[in-house]
DNA sequence: AACATCAACGAAAGCGCTTTCGATCCAGAG
DNA sequence: CTCTGGATCGAAAGCGCTTTCGTTGATGTT
């Protein structure tokens, strides 16, 4: 490894000034700036960002944590989708994600202490359950973060208008002419699961439509198996709903597999809506006619709203809601009367 | 920031013995030790990572890089499946992934050289081009490496059974009285695509099979709309084959869907057989058949790889090949004679 | 000629930690 | 009583870089 005194040794000038030099401080002159470049170039000089980040406490680095409640992690397309699109712009910023583990080195220690140990100048967090305790430490430190997918007093947070997205979707089935519209919601202590409980449940009495208890159903971790569970317990009532409205595509897509399974057609015997537009929702047949996140955008919100407190070097509390669209696909229908 | 120097001020030891308390070393007393750990957990000492790796020249992080040749980057499953299950393996051995991005703050530089600013311990890389400068770079350099998905006589790697997948879907399909099969495949640049196509030759010549040329057509950057569009072109042939092997599961989707379009019914007129199994393999209709990668156990294998070559310090050429298996789902059925 | 100004450079301290090499002290050996 | 060896501890250098502050010499001013 070639360090800067092999530079300053090299050109006869001081380490001083070659580190000047190669930070383009405005006190070296054009030329010696441009030998020492040349020769940095020419040894294949590489700077260390360690010793960088020692001395200047700035790391160029942002720590990405996410939960695994359900146990997916990176495998959900709506996790994934977001964190590539966030590295993709933390990346143009010049940052690097550093996915941390929790064990530091078999001292147990946490999310926060783990990040602080990696001096990353940024948190950004996936996570939907708004009392995580890991979440909170890191939240209530004051290192600059932003929180995806859930709301909080305290910091910067984006996620999904999943209350206008409960909307969309009911508005959509009123419009279809349903009226017996149920709900397989997401489970309570995660914050989009609530919210978009809210949404059907303000949605449906706006418009003076019934909601019997027995039409609002938990769906749990938003997982395949546990959307088919869900839509049995729906099939099974005395008077079933003629359209669901499904807090999750994953849920959507298991919840037709019953219906299937029970000889019902999607969707003549029954509407179907999701929530998320993962990519499998184009392909499963029917396709199914979902409420669409952007992820895309919420990278971009959030890696914008990172750097601005990065570099305002204080905590900015905001929230950010990202719209969300309906994608009409092939999975509701017209109630025929 | 609190450091060893307080940690040395309050309990009156020198930094030195403080460092070796916290280390662990065996010329510090149990007693003195117990002290110094105590005051650290009180005073909520937290290490410094730059400067620990500036000293020891180990950063406990491991680089990540995947190529995104057709776009997706971490969006495709079968990368963030491999991603996430060599995060969850490198993160028991200590280890932090940086997912690092190619420009060093405006100086363009390489992978390698920013993996090399970054002192990362090892490097992973996803990649499907075996000449891709940037990896044949990172190949050459002396850091421990592993690379998935591609072969290469340089350097370890991991990657799946693609040969025997091949002979797996063709024995299948041939055991259902198909003798007609063609195969979509994944364009020669892509390793993963080149060895599919000779288990595809081979497996069928091993039957005494026909492989007309135009039962070879190439889908490209295996996306599902590469793979309509390839089975467009089996469907206008005068003699089109009653089953095809589909190099990829996305690719096989698109294939299904203008098989559907074409108003061809899977898996009765057509028998068609993907690649991968993600997820959406099952739950599209009808349910793809498929050769299974083992992500997971790639995932394992490679870290395995490197730890091995981390802690031995020396570069180990091998290859790691993990087997696959046949999903049997619906998308196949015996040739009516 | 005396002075102020400015451009260009370097010495040195500091970032927080590790590690080598001594120094010190005390128990037990001779 | 002297000597040896082991157990504890610390001084100091070093990792590679940044940044403050001072020095030097050249230029322009009056």
């Amino acid at each position: 490894m070639i360090t800067i005194y092999d530079l300053a040794k090299k050109t006869g000038f001081s380490s001083t000034t070659v580190s000047k030099a190669l930070n383009d401080y405005p006190d070296v002159s054009k030329k010696t700036k441009q030998a020492i470049i040349d020769t940095a170039a020419e040894m294949g000089y590489l700077p260390n960002a360690h010793a960088q980040s020692l001395s200047t406490k700035k790391s160029w680095t942002i720590g990405v944590m996410f939960s695994e409640s359900n146990g997916v992690g990176m495998r959900h397309p709506f996790f994934s989708g977001v964190i590539e699109s966030f590295r993709k712009h933390a990346e143009k910023e010049g940052y690097d994600l550093i996915l941390a583990s929790r064990n530091l080195r078999n001292r147990g220690t946490s999310y926060l202490e783990h990040f602080l140990y990696r001096g990353v100048d940024g948190i950004m967090v996936i996570c939907s359950d708004p009392k995580d305790p890991q979440v909170q430490e890191m939240i209530n430190s004051s290192i600059p973060i932003v929180v995806i997918d859930m709301s909080n007093q305290d910091c910067s947070v984006v996620f999904s208008d999943n209350l206008s997205g409960g909307e969309l979707a009911i508005n959509y089935l009123y419009s279809l002419g349903h009226t017996k519209i149920a709900h397989i919601a997401g489970d309570h202590t995660i914050y989009a699961g609530k919210v978009r409980i809210k949404g059907y449940i303000d949605a449906m009495k706006k418009r003076n439509l019934p909601v019997p208890e027995s039409y609002l159903v938990n769906g749990g971790l938003f997982s395949i198996q546990e959307g088919a569970l869900a839509m049995e317990k729906l099939l099974d009532l005395a008077d079933p709903p003629t359209a669901v409205f499904v807090a999750g595509d994953h849920m959507a897509i298991g919840a037709m597999e019953t219906a299937k399974t029970k000889g019902l057609s999607i969707p003549e015997d029954l509407s179907i809506i999701g929530y998320d537009d993962i990519e499998m929702a184009s392909y499963v047949t029917p396709k199914l006619t979902t409420i669409k996140q952007d992820t895309d955008q919420i990278g971009v919100r959030a890696t914008q709203l990172l750097m601005k407190q990065i570099i305002q070097k204080k905590k900015i509390v905001t929230e950010e809601i990202i719209p969300v669209t309906l994608m009409e696909r092939e999975s509701c229908k017209r109630l025929e009367k």
